[in-house]
DNA sequence: ACGGTTCAGTGAACCGATTCACTACCGTAC
DNA sequence: GTACGGTAGTGAATCGGTTCACTGAACCGT
């Protein structure tokens, strides 16, 4: 069925009687008289002609799509995050090539290659491991924004959230309410040797005299609660527990309600990313705020006018993340 | 800085002694022996030559990419529909261009026309309007999956669920209950002339000899909980809520909250897509159950099929959605 | 009437791969 | 010794556009 041969640029050359560079032209309303245009315009319709992305792009050396490689869309934080990136995006005439890297920094850095062979115009990229020597190449031969983390390689631009400060936030947050034996939830994967997020929990546990316990997790609700689960039954039960995603936090809560437990009462749970989940669920969700709709429509616009061919100014923007206390933490029993 | 020239096939021939033909067929292993495969591949590597992937895709007549054009990214069901589909398309070897379209039924008709140019293999779409004369068209020209409601034009599978059973299960349930005067929050724009949902609502209410209001709103949990706002304040306040989308369901639950009311105690409501965050809020949310994650898996066999060039046979899968009661729902007072 | 600009349009090169048709060469069989 | 078959590799065409360098004609003021 699909056989129905493709019109090309040649077969309105010939319906009109121009040169197909002549139509190249008149489509694009260049070096061509109105009236000609029209005409072509007209044939081309007619004809159903409606041109080769691909050839355009191969001719041109550009193909108008940006990558995206998200650290994992089971995420619901990343979730919304690219849902404003795309949109933003588009309003600047780009369209988005959505990846997802699963959370798994190899598969991260093989994507991130495969999308640089001239696929995509650009890349913007919240990194599962910035010290990954693919960026390196990567942001040499196009434009790169990263998210989140600052990457070793040169980029064109980047929008950091400082995250020493959020964790340093909720972490303090729970001190002062009189949290000490509070456990981490942390999406990061085994495999990931210095994810910088662990490391700052780390320091700044140690700095407030917490006894932190680190648990991994998956973003996902369902593999969350199962992670919470195990967390929720050890013995000198976590008196808090604090998840660097709101996704997490969802799984705690699941997982809490399985247990018959009270948040607050029976444990307190904070969450990471300020997703408009956090107050709908109940108790209200205590978190951090690091305006994704920010970040992202920031991060829209420094790769679209990299790829416009502005000069190749670093942009920087630096966010700063916004406590938001609600419900869901309160003084230990 | 990105100016360092890109490594072509050329180079690689130039640098081996071959003809481009000999570097292209050994890089694939064809056609040539193996110690010239062995020799290239090592000079390929030496030189950072990755491929061009926009002049494969010219030559080869496809890209490798599947193009998934979804109703509205805003929503959460949407979301982790999109997710699955990227890991499972991924799993056959096939990358996801994911498009939205914001829920606006032009702008998609818009979009799968630029999807179809030559861009993408194929296509995975749930379509707003699926009246649109442009799947007609777009059938014809490549492999198209459709999630949910079947389509006019041709297509290579369709993965349907009946609506109508899902939309009957709850509303049947909401009836049982003892619920005569029912609000019916779908994500549709007026601009969609017949969209499926909205007249199978209005049959069934019929049907049941329920007093129903259909309002609609975006799937955003923000906008949602402001139109369901205005729903909570009027006179005879609906006694429960149907919501089209569990996304829609949170905007409730959020409103519901800020005006004081109790969920069931004041008034009953129901979601649909069976999101995993509606286990999690409280209480938990009656929804249906239509299989996100099965769905996902069955399109994107059956896509990857249909663009390895297996005979197009149409394959169809119809999914039962299944109503899962919980404790958001109750007897009005 | 004349050189000099513009304007509209042409032809060919080009982007970077793939693939078809063909050649050179080797070994083998008769 | 000639015919034959198979393998390794080549050259050129091709995919479908864009763009550069150029031409012929119309138009300009003087």
């Amino acid at each position: 069925m699909a056989s129905r041969k493709r019109v090309t640029i040649k077969d309105v050359a010939a319906a009109t009687g121009l040169s197909p560079a002549a139509v190249s032209y008149a489509l694009r309303g260049l070096q061509t008289s109105e009236e000609t245009q029209e005409r072509v315009r007209t044939v081309a319709d007619e004809l159903g002609y409606t041109g080769n992305a691909v050839a355009r792009a191969l001719a041109r050396g550009r193909t108008g799509l940006v990558g995206v490689l998200t650290s994992s869309l089971e995420d619901l934080g990343e979730q919304r995050f690219v849902e404003t990136l795309g949109r933003q995006l588009g309003s600047h005439d780009l369209q988005m090539m959505l990846v997802d890297a699963q959370g798994d920094p190899e598969r991260e850095g093989a994507l991130a290659r495969q999308l640089a062979d001239q696929l995509v115009d650009g890349l913007v990229v919240s990194p599962l491991n910035p010290a990954d020597p693919v960026w390196d190449e990567i942001g040499e031969a196009l434009p790169v924004v990263t998210v989140g983390d600052a990457l070793a390689g040169p980029t064109v631009g980047e929008v950091l959230f400082d995250n020493r400060a959020g964790v340093t936030l909720v972490l303090e947050h729970l001190h002062g309410l009189g949290h000490r034996r509070v456990a981490v939830m942390t999406p990061s994967r085994p495999s990931t040797p210095d994810r910088p997020a662990e490391r700052v929990v780390g320091e700044v546990c140690h700095a407030l005299g917490l006894d932190a316990t680190v648990v991994n997790a998956r973003h996902s609700i369902e593999d969350a609660a199962e992670s919470a689960s195990g967390l929720l039954r050890s013995d000198p039960r976590p008196t808090a527990v604090f998840c660097l995603s709101d996704s997490i936090a969802c799984g705690v809560y699941a997982a809490a309600a399985a247990h018959g437990l009270d948040v607050p009462g029976d444990v307190s749970v904070a969450g990471y990313d300020g997703h408009p989940i956090a107050r709908v669920v109940t108790p209200a969700l205590t978190t951090v705020d690091w305006g994704i709709g920010d970040v992202a429509t920031a991060a829209a616009g420094m790769l679209a006018e990299a790829v416009g061919g502005s000069p190749r100014v670093r942009a920087r923007v630096r966010v700063s993340p916004e406590l938001v206390a609600r419900a869901s933490t309160a003084p230990p029993a």
